[in-house]
DNA sequence: TTTTAAAGTGACAGAATTGTAATTGTACCT
DNA sequence: AGGTACAATTACAATTCTGTCACTTTAAAA
């Protein structure tokens, strides 16, 4: 569930946010000043900030750098005014994105998730079907059991999943996994790494329905 | 250098963006519809695209999801108009940002840099001295050579990545690469394996700068 | 300095990985 | 249906990885 912390000082703004918000599926917490925001900030685990610049006790900008300093949560702006001033320093302090007043509900909440799904791809945890890869650890995952795949094998799935939907020649992936132009390694390596991979990660390799085979093209992983 | 795709077939706005940006210190190509911006994405390494929705010979998201669907470039989509049903539908074909027209070219340059900022922001390539590890691809090299790390190794050296600066414990370390609370595998292992990845890390491996000992305690990469 | 615990090293077998070759299977074409 | 590429499979050495041992070196305490 992610959380979303409003700091703002204009309470119908807050009460209408954060209607819209929790019906969106948010939990909602607010301030009205900087001293209290970065109290919930130190003390909640909030996912993520709307910040309006013009907040009554102090500047929104001096908000925004003491929470980029010590925490990496992101940050939108809700700027009164839609001045360049405001944007441009908003996004040297750290701001992920601002959005100006009046905005309209629904295009607030796509920013939202858009940041989220932004600041949250640190490519950490990639799902395909059951399998579960993680690139900040080096380590594959299958129904929660550990795969243990080899450097290579590994490398063969980062190139899939690096290339999610795309069809994937075996020029291609000879290139990127072998780093050569293709006369170095036998074209049947590839071949063979393939049905290696699929025999450790597919239910039934016979029938694989996570690298799938698009005859005289390549592979693909959707 | 980052260069910059224009999709846009109005001949003005392409001939302004491209002199302004220009200017900021971009490289900028530009093309007037569906097929050329493919053919540019392929032949180009293009760091990112602005995409006007609306462009002659074809849909503008249609060239978006084509774009997302084999590689990894940020788009920013221009909308004539700021209508909602827009932003809300790019953001969900991938798009990173929109900017609706006509914008102020100042606030343009802030998204760009704002968006490759966090996309960037992958963590994909990390610098330890002069080896540079690519959780993305799953590889390591130092100086531009490659380095050839076992399974293992690439876990270990990714444990120190995730937990720079911190010194960690025989044990941790134990148990972030081989899973375990500490009896099942000899605690000699983990220093067989620090010294084995070392062996292709370090310099002067007797003399190690990238994983200092902290004798009693444990290691640490800073 | 001597002692002692911790860390480093070299060597070793068993296991897994890696690349290739030969063979079998399969989709698509006419 | 039969032929033909292409893909999958099986099998096999060579190499590398992996974990452990015995031993040496090092750093810090007594």
């Amino acid at each position: 569930m992610t959380k979303i912390l409003i700091v703002e000082d204009d309470k119908g703004i807050i009460e209408n946010l954060t209607e819209f918000l929790t019906n969106e599926g948010f939990l909602v917490v607010s301030a009205n000043g900087q001293k209290r925001a970065l109290e919930l900030v130190e003390t909640e685990p909030v996912d993520l900030v709307l910040l309006d610049i013009s907040i009554a006790d102090g500047n929104g900008f001096a908000v925004c750098s003491a929470i980029k300093a010590n925490y990496n949560i992101p940050v939108i702006f809700l700027t009164a005014s839609g001045d360049e001033y405001s944007t441009v320093t908003g996004f040297n302090l750290g701001a992920d994105d601002y959005i100006a007043k009046p905005f309209r509900p629904r295009e607030l909440v796509s920013r939202i998730k858009n940041i989220l799904r932004l600041t949250g791809n640190t490519g950490a945890i990639i799902q395909l079907g059951d399998v579960q890869v993680d690139t900040v650890k080096g380590t594959a995952k299958k129904q929660g059991q550990d795969l243990y795949l080899s450097a290579l094998e590994y490398r063969l799935l980062l190139a899939f999943i690096n290339h999610r939907g795309a069809v994937l020649s075996r020029a291609q992936l000879l290139e990127m996994i072998w780093d050569i132009a293709g006369e170095f390694v036998n074209d049947n390596t590839l071949t063979v790494y393939i049905k290696r991979l699929r025999e450790k990660i597919e239910d039934d390799p016979q029938n694989p329905q996570i690298i799938k085979t698009i005859r005289g093209i390549g592979y693909r992983v959707d």
